[in-house]
Parts: structure tokens; C-alpha cells; sequence
RNA sequence: GCUGGAAUCGUCUAGUGGCAAUGACAAGAGACUGUAAAUCUCUCGCCUUCGGGCUUCGUAGGUUCGAGUCCUACUUCCAGCA
């Protein structure tokens, strides 16, 4: 299916973006998706303990899954045996395949010599068999995969990176980018280019000039989810970046989702998300909920329940009386409560439904600010807002 | 009744002369951003001005500079024999 962006409306005040990704596959048939958007992530092809439906109820648009893990397991080949990635894992929507970029920052770092010129080797983690993955192989397996956005190979560099390992490492993504581009063979699916440069308005410009001249379906702005990352820092290269993007295209910030972020994120006109965070905080006992808190650092972030708490074991309450979601509806967070306790796998179900509609459910509210040019005083009331339903 | 063996933090457990004492679980809390994460970290005898102080290994004595560890008696439990 091939993509298309359309800029439906831009929020007076701010300049938030509202539009719509338009699918259309060979038939012609549409289908549409409204941005901004929240993607929930299935590394493996799979939403972690989620079945089709669960993720479907939370009414997302796109999901992830990822080239590198795919690659090792179950192969690109058996995806392909099965009927691409939407047949293998049942799902109908839109998939977006990260290109294995961030694994080059998570699992080759420490280890500059391991990335090269030509890409980057890699041991699995599964047999420790030497691995080399290349932006041809990257795009070659995402062909493969068939789904429907594949992203270009990219290097994500820690935030701690000097300037110049940062401006090699734009030059070397470029390349990689170009090199992909040149081998992507499936004409259903789109591409989408990735700008780095860190917090360095210079290499962010350059970056997003050279990817946009390049020409993908879509452009994002990566290397922002690095675990020694500040906000200001992400702010940054959002701002450095978007400018030099085209309105016609559209903006994902790569691996970023809190609820502040998208609320930042959608502000400096990034359309789409991903983030682990939801499903992986569900795993972990945790709820999201409204209401904004302190971090130590002094910077805004949203409120969570840990289930796992004791206070918790007697409260027959859901975990957020206004939310719409399925777990909220159904259960109460004693019960959740003793589920995590217990460490059964319906508890971090129930959560993680709760975490992803919580996040698709703000990126709604957002959606609606936005179109009626409210989308200033929907910030203000955000981050005043007290966490009491 | 006799002969062995055993009693250690909520539970199980390590520990054979220098020990506030091992590990696991349980418990209490924290972290988590393109998933090496249903994971990881911290606390877990009492007090603390974080230097340390105090009281602990069934009970009571004893040996020793020093005892959870060795000796004696007792209590309880387990196994085998009657």
C-alpha cells in the first residue's frame, strides 16, 4: 500500500499538525488514519501479550515490528513462506518495520570499530553467531517482511556523542539511506528516511536537507530516545529538524512516547510515534494515568500507579474511572494488584491495554484541540491538570 | 526406653573458632522512551549525628582473647531399633 500525507490542519497558535495518512493499495482501495498518531511497538510480531484484537480494541493506526529481531527469528524467509508480516501475525492494519538502526545504538555500542563503512556487526544474542547487517540487508529483509513503511538503516549514536563522531556518523546515515534507497525493490511499500545530528542545530539541518533531497515517503527524526537523552536535548533536535522537512510528508519521531513527549512532539510538528514504554511499563505493574508530577530533575512527567504496591490490594476501583479502555471497564486494580503479585500474564494484558488506549486516547483528545485551534490552552490544561478524574 | 541426627532473619537454607551471619523465596520501594527488559536496582534484627552503637543462631551454663561453630545439661523435633 502506498502512503500518502495530507496536512488537513495546522492549530493557529501553535502549529500543530492534524492530517491524515492515506493507504491505498494496487486496487485503489483507501484506507485512512488520522495523525497525530500513537503506534503501539511488536518487536517480534507481536503487541508483548497482546492478541490482534486487544490491540485492535485500542483503536491504533500503524503498528511496529522490528527488522533485526525478525531477521535472526523466525527469518525474513518464513515471514515471506507465510504471506509477509501481515498474514503471519493476523494483522490487517498497517506495519511499520524499524530497520535494526536502533539495535546498532542498544546492542554495538561500546563497540565503535564494530561499525563500519559497509555496516555493522553484530553478535546475536541468541547463539552468538556473527552477524553484519548492511543498509541493503536492512531494506532487503523489510522487502521481504512486506510491511507496509520500512525505515532506512540508520546509526542512532548515544546523546553523550562528541560533535564530530555525530557529524560522521550524519554522513555515514546519508549514506546508508541512499544505499538503501537504491536496493528498495517492493513497490508496496513506502520508505521512510531518518535525520540525526543530535542536539546540534548545524548537523540536524544538514541532516534533514540531505535525507529530504534524497526523497522518501516519509521522514523522521531519530536518535532522540537515547537512554542519557535530556528533554531539552530531544526538543532540540525536533526544532532543528522539522523546519527543513516537507509539509507534504509525514514526521515521526522514532522511539518516543511518554505523554509529555507527545504532547511536545505534536507542538513542534511531529505527526507519529512509537514507544515501548507503555507495553513495557505494563509488564512492569505500572499504569499510566492523567495528571502531571515532578521528576527529580525538576521536568513535568505524567503520573503512574505501580499495581504492584500494597496500598493497592483492597482497591476495588478501576485504575482510572474515566478511561475507556477494556481494563478499566472490566477490572479493578485489586485485581490487577494480585495479578501482578502473582506474576500471571493477564495482568500485564490488562495493563498494557490500559497503557496503549491511554496514549491512542491522547493523541484523540489532541487530534480534536487541534482541528478547533485549541491545542495551546489543551497544553496548558495538560500540564495543570491535578490527576483527579 | 535405647541409638543416631537436627534446632540460624516470615519460610526454606549456607555456615565446623574472628560473623549482624550465605543464598532463594516472601515482603517494602524505585527505575524503565525506534524492546538483549513479564527485566533490573535498592531495602529487608534494633538504633544511628552514617563514624558507628546495641542485641541475635532452641534454653541454661562452660572452655576461649574471641562461640552459630567446641564441651555439659535440659527442651523440642526427626529417623532407626525396641
Amino acid at each position: 500500500m502506498k502512503v500518502k500525507y495530507q496536512l488537513i490542519h495546522k492549530d493557529k497558535k501553535t502549529g500543530a499538525r492534524y492530517g491524515k495518512l492515506i493507504f491505498t493499495t494496487e486496487d485503489g482501495e483507501a484506507y485512512e488514519y488520522e495523525t497525530p498518531m500513537f503506534m503501539p511497538v511488536g518487536t517480534q510480531a507481536t503487541v508483548k501479550t497482546l492478541s490482534p484484537e486487544q490491540v485492535k480494541a485500542c483503536n491504533p493506526g500503524i503498528i511496529l515490528a522490528n527488522t533485526y529481531h525478525l531477521w535472526l527469528r523466525p527469518t525474513p524467509e518464513i515471514v515471506e513462506q507465510a504471506g509477509g508480516l501481515h498474514q503471519f501475525m493476523n494483522w490487517s492494519g498497517p506495519i511499520l518495520t524499524d530497520s535494526g538502526g536502533y539495535q546498532v545504538f542498544s546492542l554495538a555500542r561500546n563497540k565503535k570499530k564494530d561499525i563500519t563503512e559497509e555496516g555493522v556487526h553484530f553478535k546475536s544474542e541468541i547463539d552468538g553467531r556473527k552477524l553484519f547487517l548492511t543498509p541493503e540487508k536492512s531494506i532487503e529483509i523489510q522487502n521481504k517482511l512486506d510491511s507496509d513503511i520500512a525505515m532506512s538503516f540508520d546509526e542512532c549514536p548515544p546523546a553523550s556523542a562528541d560533535y564530530n563522531y555525530l557529524k560522521n556518523s550524519v554522513e555515514r546515515t546519508l549514506r546508508w539511506a541512499k544505499r538503501g534507497k537504491a536496493v528498495h525493490k517492493n513497490k508496496n511499500q513506502n520508505l521512510f528516511g531518518i535525520v540525526q545530528g543530535g542536539a546540534y542545530e548545524d548537523l540536524r539541518k544538514w541532516s534533514a536537507v540531505e535525507t529530504v533531497k534524497l526523497g522518501f515517503d516519509g521522514y523522521a527524526v531519530g536518535g532522540v530516545a537515547n537512554d542519557d537523552e535530556c528533554k531539552d536535548d530531544m526538543y532540540k533536535a525536533i526544532e532543528y529538524s522539522c523546519p527543513y522537512l516537507p509539509e507534504d510528508k509525514v514526521r515521526y519521531l522514532m522511539g518516543v512516547g511518554e505523554p509529555v513527549d507527545l504532547i511536545e512532539g505534536i507542538k513542534r510538528g511531529i505527526d507519529i510515534f512509537d514507544c515501548v514504554s507503555p507495553t513495557r511499563l505494563a509488564r512492569h505493574g505500572n499504569a499510566l494515568i492523567s495528571g502531571i508530577r515532578k521528576t527529580e530533575k525538576g521536568e513535568p512527567k505524567e503520573k503512574r500507579l505501580n499495581l504492584k504496591n500494597a496500598c493497592f490490594k483492597d482497591d476495588f476501583t478501576p485504575v482510572e474511572e474515566t478511561c475507556d479502555c477494556y481494563t478499566c471497564k472490566n477490572y479493578t486494580k485489586a485485581y490487577i494488584h494480585h495479578l501482578m503479585r502473582c506474576g500471571e500474564a493477564f495482568g500485564a494484558t490488562l495493563l498494557s491495554i490500559h497503557n496503549i488506549r491511554f496514549l491512542i486516547r491522547l493523541t484523540e483528545k489532541m487530534r480534536e484541540a487541534i482541528k478547533e485551534d485549541r491545542y495551546k490552552e489543551f497544553i496548558e490544561e495538560f500540564y495543570k491538570d491535578d490527576g483527579r478524574d
